[in-house]
DNA sequence: ACTTTCACAAGTCGCTTGTACCGTTATAAC
DNA sequence: GTTATAACGGTACAAGCGACTTGTGAAAGT
């Protein structure tokens, strides 16, 4: 047998090519071979991963949703402390926003899929996938808030997590179509955040100051 | 001189049919012959109208985004009586959502040129076009209802304006995602609404019944 | 009647695309 | 040392792309 190469790994590498690509043109715009000179690697060696586009595509796709699940994760351990459910929130929904380069590239990335999504099925249930799991960590910092008295017990539902995830898909459309900056979607998710855990007219749960 | 005939009606025609494709099949998947065959003429034909396909699409998004204008403004007229600043809102805000097929054509159109103008800045520019005016008018509605007092007057502001065109956005993504369908996002609007307009505890503003 | 010019249809051009396939090298097993 | 096979690089190909050119018929102006 001959010698053995880690194909997850070159496979994810490739993949981080065609993000580079399709957050500057596009995914339409990333032609295989723009993918393997992004990469540095010849057509060949890249079809020697993937047997088509669609499976790099789909592979690029899971891999990047994985990330995204890993960024989250990983914001949530990272606040000091026995964090409130608010600090928790805050957290997670200022990650989903495009504020540094490497969320500004995993939107664009997840934009360009959306689009595809739309009319491919494949790709519109891997898209899908991530969303359950995000509402039940949304509703379940809601709940513990309400139990917290930090929030309206009426407030604390599903449809309000997926509310939120909604708000900042569509903060961060606007981002990107330049409407407004990073800065001032995390002012109006603020707003929206402070108004959320207001009880009888007051601000409640651990107000938080500054950062991304 | 020849026979003259109207360019406008024209472009038109084959704006609407590019529309058809881009939404079942995404922009890039609709070539200049595709369009062609789609409204039914040649390839020929087609170019005699449009110099290039870059002025073609250009020409389909400021027309698809003038006939969005029309309808909001239908929508504002259509109401009955003298109509509360909540049930303005509310119109323009879900007729905004992918709820019928019209609307649903609409809104595919607008993500797909979305994905390319976050590339593209001929396109970007045209595409925030509308948002300031649309922004405008629902802070106007705003602060009517807060002079009525149907709403608390610290949330009378642009940001507000801005958030709930956002979550409109956002809402609308998830439909088109099939996450969910456009009845549910339709409860969710009118959540975040009757939260919005609640003043000291209370609903206030003209709750509306049923609808699109 | 003649000329001009619009409104097309049809074909061609150079280029890029995804995919298939061939040839070569290197390495591990026997 | 032979063989089998993973790991490539390179090339060829059919299809499709946008752009351009050419040819034709007809109607309006003179």
């Amino acid at each position: 047998m001959p010698k053995k190469v880690d194909h997850e790994a070159r496979r994810q590498e490739i993949s981080e090519a065609l993000w580079r690509l399709a957050s500057a043109r596009g995914l339409e715009g990333a032609s295989l071979r723009d993918v393997a000179a992004e990469a540095g690697i010849s057509l060949g060696r890249l079809q020697h991963y993937f047997r088509s586009k669609d499976e790099m595509l789909l592979f690029a796709l899971r891999h990047i949703n994985r990330l995204a699940g890993d960024r989250i994760r990983e914001r949530i351990e990272a606040l000091p402390g026995e964090p409130t459910p608010r600090e928790v929130l805050r957290a997670c929904l200022s990650g989903m926003l495009p504020l540094d380069e490497r969320s500004r590239v995993g939107v664009l990335v997840g934009a360009a899929y959306f689009t595809r999504a739309a009319y491919d099925e494949t790709l519109r249930a891997e898209a899908k996938n991530g969303i359950p799991q995000l509402r039940t960590l949304f509703a379940d910092q809601l709940r513990r808030a309400a139990e917290r008295g930090e929030l309206p017990p009426e407030r604390a539902t599903e449809d309000e997590a997926m509310l939120l995830i909604g708000m900042v898909d569509g903060l961060s459309t606007y981002v990107l179509l330049d409407v407004y900056d990073g800065r001032t979607a995390l002012r109006m998710l603020d707003g929206h955040l402070a108004r959320l855990f207001e009880v009888n007219g007051a601000a409640a749960g651990a107000p938080v100051a500054g950062g991304g």
